[in-house]
DNA sequence: TGGCTGAAGATTGTGCACAAAAATACCAGA
DNA sequence: TCTGGTATTTTTGTGCACAATCTTCAGCCA
C-alpha cells in the first residue's frame, strides 16, 4: 500500500542511501553478511526497496571505509582484509588507542569514567548469560567509548572506523572462537585510568591488543572462506589495479 | 587526436573519476580552490571534460574525508572547518602523531631517518629560497614521512586525511602568514627520534602542534571570506540535516 | 522607498535505458 | 571423460533526460 500516485517527494531516494549505508554496515560489522559475501547490486536494491544508485552509492562509501571491496566489472563483496592488513590494523589500533588511553588519564582520573564502567558491567552479564554476540559487540563499544570519553569527534570517526575494520580481520581470521576482547583487561584499564598512570595505562591497552591479535592465524597460506577461483580472481583483478 | 570513432572502451570514464578526485584534491590541498569555493558540478565536468557522473563519485568522496561540505539541492563547496572542528583536528593529531612518534623512537633510533632529514633539508632551501608555497608544502609532507615511517599503510592514510583537512583549517582561520611548521622544532624532532628519547619525542611533536593551533585565530565570531548569506545559508542546511 | 510575492533561470538529485564485461552453461571434438 | 571454444545470461558501468529544489530578479503594493 505504499505506492502512492504522486510522483514521488525525492525525499524516499536520500533517505534510502542512508538506511542502505547504515543497515549494511550494521550487518557487516555483526557478522550478519560474513567476509566475502558478495554484494549484488539489484539483490540489495530489492532488499531495500530502492533504486540501484543508492545501492551504488553506499557501497562507495563503504568501500572508502575498508568495508567492502569493489573490484572493476566484478561488483562488491564484503571485505576479507589479507593477513598484513590485518596486522596494519591492529598496529594503527596501538598507535591510536596508545594516545587516547593517554589523554583519557589526564582528564579523567577520578570519575568520568562511568560509561565505561557501565560498558564493561554489560559486558560482563551478557558473557555470563552466555550471550556471545552481545558481549563481542560490546566489546567492541568499549573501544569506541574511550575515544567517545576524548571529547574529540575526529578521533572517535578515526577509531569507529578502525574497529569496524578489526572485526571484518578477526572474523576473517579467527583461530578458533576466540570470544574478543578479555573483560577483565577492560577492568584493569578502567583502574590504571582513574588512578591517572599513563604508563601503565598504555602499556596495558597495548598488551591488549597484541592479545587480540596473537588470537588470530595469520599464516601467510593462500586464502579461505570463499571458493578458491572467487579468491584468485579476486587477486588477479586487484593486482591489476 | 584522441578522438576514436569507437564507442569508448569505458575506461576513460573510469580513470576521470580518479583524475577529477586528484585534481581537485590536490587544488584543495594546494590552495588554488580556497575554502568556500562553490564546486558546480558542469563546472567541474567541463574543466576535465567528462561527465556529471565522474564529478559526483570524486565530490561524494571528497566529502567523506572532509574537504568539501555536501549541501542538499544546493552543491559542493571547498569545506571551511568550522573553529570547533578545527580544534578536534589538531587535538586528534596530537593523539595519533604522538604514537606514531612513539613508535619511530622505537624502531629508528639511530638511521632510518633520512627521508625525515632529507624533506626537513628540502625545506630548508626552499624557505631560504623564498618559495613559500614549497615550504608549505614540505612541511606537511614532514609529518606524512613520519606516518610513512611507521610502515604502517593505515596510519599513513589516516594520517593524510588529518594533515589534509589541518591544511584547509589553517587556510581558513589563519591569523597574519604564519609559515605552517617551524623547521627548527622538526629539526630538534630528527634528533630526538634519533636518539630514542621517547618522552622528549612526544612533547617535541605535542607542543609543535600545539604552537600550529595557537598561530590560528580559532575565535567564536560568525564566519568569513565568503559571503555572509552564502554561509548563513549553509548553516541552515546544515542545521536541518 | 522598502518589503513582499511570484515567475524565470540555474543547479542538483534520481530513475531509466543501453552498452560493456564477466560468469555461466552448453556443445563439439579428441 | 576431459578439454577447448562458443553462445547465453547475468551484472556492472555510464550517459541522458526529467523532476525537484533553490536562487535570482522583476513587478507590485503599502
Amino acid at each position: 500500500m505504499s505506492e502512492t500516485g504522486v510522483p514521488r517527494r525525492r525525499a524516499p531516494a536520500a533517505a534510502a542511501k542512508q538506511a542502505v549505508y547504515g543497515c549494511t554496515r550494521e550487518a557487516i560489522v555483526t557478522r550478519k553478511l560474513p567476509p566475502g559475501t558478495k554484494l549484488t547490486e539489484d539483490a540489495v536494491a530489492d532488499a531495500f526497496e530502492c533504486g540501484r544508485g543508492a545501492v551504488r552509492w553506499a557501497l562507495a562509501r563503504l568501500h572508502d571505509e575498508g568495508l567492502v571491496s569493489l573490484i572493476p566489472n566484478r561488483g562488491a563483496f564484503v571485505a576479507q582484509p589479507a593477513a598484513d592488513e590485518a596486522k596494519h590494523l591492529f598496529g594503527a589500533r596501538r598507535i591510536l588507542e596508545g594516545g587516547i588511553v593517554r589523554c583519557l588519564c589526564q582528564f579523567h582520573r577520578d570519575d568520568g569514567c562511568q560509561p565505561l564502567i557501565a560498558c564493561a558491567e554489560a559486558e560482563d552479564r551478557a558473557r555470563l548469560a552466555g550471550d556471545a554476540a552481545t558481549a563481542l559487540r560490546l566489546s567492541g563499544d568499549f573501544h569506541l567509548i574511550m575515544a567517545g570519553l576524548t571529547g574529540n569527534p575526529v578521533v572517535e570517526t578515526m577509531l569507529r572506523e578502525l574497529v569496524s575494520r578489526t572485526i571484518l580481520a578477526i572474523s576473517t581470521h579467527q583461530r578458533t572462537d576466540t570470544s574478543g576482547c578479555r573483560t577483565h583487561e577492560h577492568w584493569r584499564l578502567i583502574d590504571l585510568i582513574r588512578r591517572g598512570d599513563l604508563e601503565a595505562a598504555a602499556r596495558e591497552i597495548d598488551a591488549h591488543l597484541a592479545a587480540l591479535e596473537d588470537g588470530l592465524d595469520l599464516s601467510p597460506r593462500p586464502a579461505l572462506s570463499t571458493g578458491l577461483r572467487e579468491i584468485l580472481s579476486a587477486a588477479r583483478h586487484a593486482g591489476a589495479a
